[in-house]
DNA sequence: CTTTAGCACTCAGAACCTTCGAGTGCTAAA
DNA sequence: TTTAGCACTCGAAGGTTCTGAGTGCTAAAG
């Protein structure tokens, strides 16, 4: 317990490494035995077993009882992923897979983001999720406001990054269609540039004031438009596969399964939770992964998250990752996300900004 | 087996029924000295024996194993539910909640839709879900094109029953906004009040073919218009609380259960399923409800569906309700599912045509 | 000092048995 | 036709035993 911050010599890290890819891949706690022989180890079973039992001493071992073989803890997850796991390219099967469905889906950017989530939930087999775009130093860019008939409009709003977010709202019947879009641009010439975040009701009334209509009418206009303008911000949380976990043993206990799936189906707790470590560890690595007790949610202990960040533009924008068993394939999962966002990331650049890949394929 | 079909007489249908309801109440096989107990019934437990044995053999009941209580079979729910169970009114709590909720979202029919479908989850404590507004019979009213920025634009396209459906698509960068406008007008003028089904890429092309561009500039815009068009009327699924059914005993088998969540999950087979009886039974009943092996979908075996339709204007466009365990709480759901849809209708209707209902609690 | 063979020990899980009791069907009396 | 009574059934719960993969410790070997 005190010797936690030991080193661990060459040998140990092999076994560590040793015994947690045997516990991915099997699910059952393994033993000194079945180790050396599974793994061609140059020593014998007696050694291993010291050695594991200094492991468990350090902290990187548990053992669910006395006489069963070992798990790794959370500690023994976190080293193996930072130091001792083989993340290998992405074979080249799965590679085509990706690419070509993110190529289908082309033409919006959060649709791109729930299909980049889909995929990496039926690439890995875990549940996947994403959250919307949302950088918090978005811009207003434009507001358009649309009559679809007497008394209900269609509030477009388009964020600097690109984003383009809708909303139907109802308006005083009496509002004509060409008053509508003077106020729209009222707001437009008001606001532009603006940061959402400094958007009140307050601003849009006064850039909206002169339009040439009666206040009465006009205020719940600006009203919509404010709520729209607000909204274009609202954080989202697509979530894919949770069903998937029910498959692996460790959820083989319903109230297990149903505490996790739970608190998954809250998709706000885990939305704001993904999203407060948005803006962390920036220079460290691409990934956020966060092993059991390192989630500080409840009802997730024995979870892991592999989260990475996209980019809209040069911000990053939402999270995108992987949320499976404490036991998780790591090194696979990993090399799919990352794959995963590069081609995200990819795709949203030649989608926002790009004027390239206008190829006529497109012809019925 | 082969009296299935004989009438039952009252007392027979007065312990078929205590016996679902006990069965709905506690999860477990009843057994005639239970009954008798806790139902008050005015005859002997033996008696309750000899009119099990018959119930049994006439197919409404089923014997789990030959030393335990009955269970209704799909026949004996089907009996229940047609003519024996009886439905209250929703307790004024549960009312007040729904209609509330339900008006607080008052924007946009989809939004409001899939609200519905989870306050139906929450209320009834199954799992719910929705079909999207689809009236096979849409005309098109409207096509608007609206430039992003140079290269993106936003098609919104207005269907008759006043439900609006938006995609970004990628046009030529050459095309400016008062040129698309001008597409999207003329698109508008040709096929205005066209039934869906009958607008082809043709009929848009030949619609917009004297916009002032170049062939090739056009026809790009063109086929964007068109997929948006025959986007709009594409069927979507909104699922809730599909996790809740992991609280009921009949999913306490890990596997089960996953075959259940697993065929859930594919949405598009259940919207089919359920798209399929959208034009039946028209007079029967408001419901359509499906129980066990009824529900022709494997893997659904052990849950019933109650659904209803709701309605935009005067046709039927889609569906809501609720998937649970066999033994659902058929009364309360249906009176849930009941008031749900009455309110749901009502706020289409008024969000749809209506020119009501714009006081202003909208202050801020 | 490290490694390994050997051995006694542990303990969860499977397999088997017993008990218990809610349930049945049948028979005979009311 | 109903009901009391009774013998019978059989799953679930609880207890026992057995098994074997796993351990830690000791002492010999390297």
């Amino acid at each position: 317990m005190n010797h936690v911050n030991q080193q661990l010599d060459e040998r140990k890290k092999m076994i560590l490494k040793a015994i947690v890819d045997d516990y991915i891949d099997t699910a059952e706690p393994v033993g000194s035995k079945t180790l050396v022989s599974r793994h061609q180890l140059p020593v014998s079973s007696a050694t291993i077993r010291n050695e594991m039992a200094d492991l468990e001493e350090m902290g990187y071992l548990e053992q669910p009882h006395t006489s069963a073989g070992r798990i790794p803890s959370d500690l023994g997850y976190r080293t193996y992923v930072d130091s001792l796991m083989e993340v290998e390219a992405l074979p080249d099967e799965e590679a085509r897979t990706i690419r070509t469905m993110l190529k289908e889906n082309m033409s919006e950017v959060t649709g791109l983001i729930r299909k980049a989530s889909q995929l990496l939930s039926e690439q890995t087999q875990y549940a996947s999720l994403a959250l919307s775009p949302k950088c918090c130093k978005n811009h207003l860019q434009q507001i358009k406001m649309l009559m679809i008939e007497p008394g209900r409009a269609l509030v477009v709003v388009v964020l600097s990054a690109g984003l383009v977010k809708d909303r139907m709202v109802r308006i005083p019947d009496l509002v004509d269609s060409s008053q509508l879009a003077q106020i729209a641009h009222a707001i437009e010439e008001g606001l532009h540039g603006m940061p959402l975040d400094d958007i009140t009701l307050v601003a849009v009334s006064a850039a909206g004031k002169h339009a040439p209509l009666p206040d009465s009418l006009l205020n719940q206009v600006l009203y919509e438009a404010y709520v729209s303008i607000k909204q274009a911000d609202n954080l989202e949380v697509y979530m894919a596969g949770s069903n998937k976990l029910l498959a692996y043993p460790e959820f083989a206990d319903i109230s297990r399964a149903r505490t996790t799936l739970d608190v998954l189906a809250k998709e706000g707790m885990v939305a704001g939770y993904l999203n407060e470590g948005i803006g962390e560890e920036p220079a460290n690595s691409t990934y956020m992964i966060r092993i059991g007790q390192e989630i500080a949610l409840s009802g997730l202990e024995n979870c892991s998250f592999i989260t990475t960040t996209y980019r809209i533009g040069d911000t990053v924008a939402g999270r995108i990752g992987v949320i499976g068993p404490r036991r998780m394939a790591y090194a696979k999962v990993i090399s799919n996300i990352n794959f995963v966002r590069m081609n995200l990331n990819d795709q949203i650049r030649s989608l926002v900004s790009g004027n390239d890949q206008m190829e006529g394929d497109r012809t019925l």
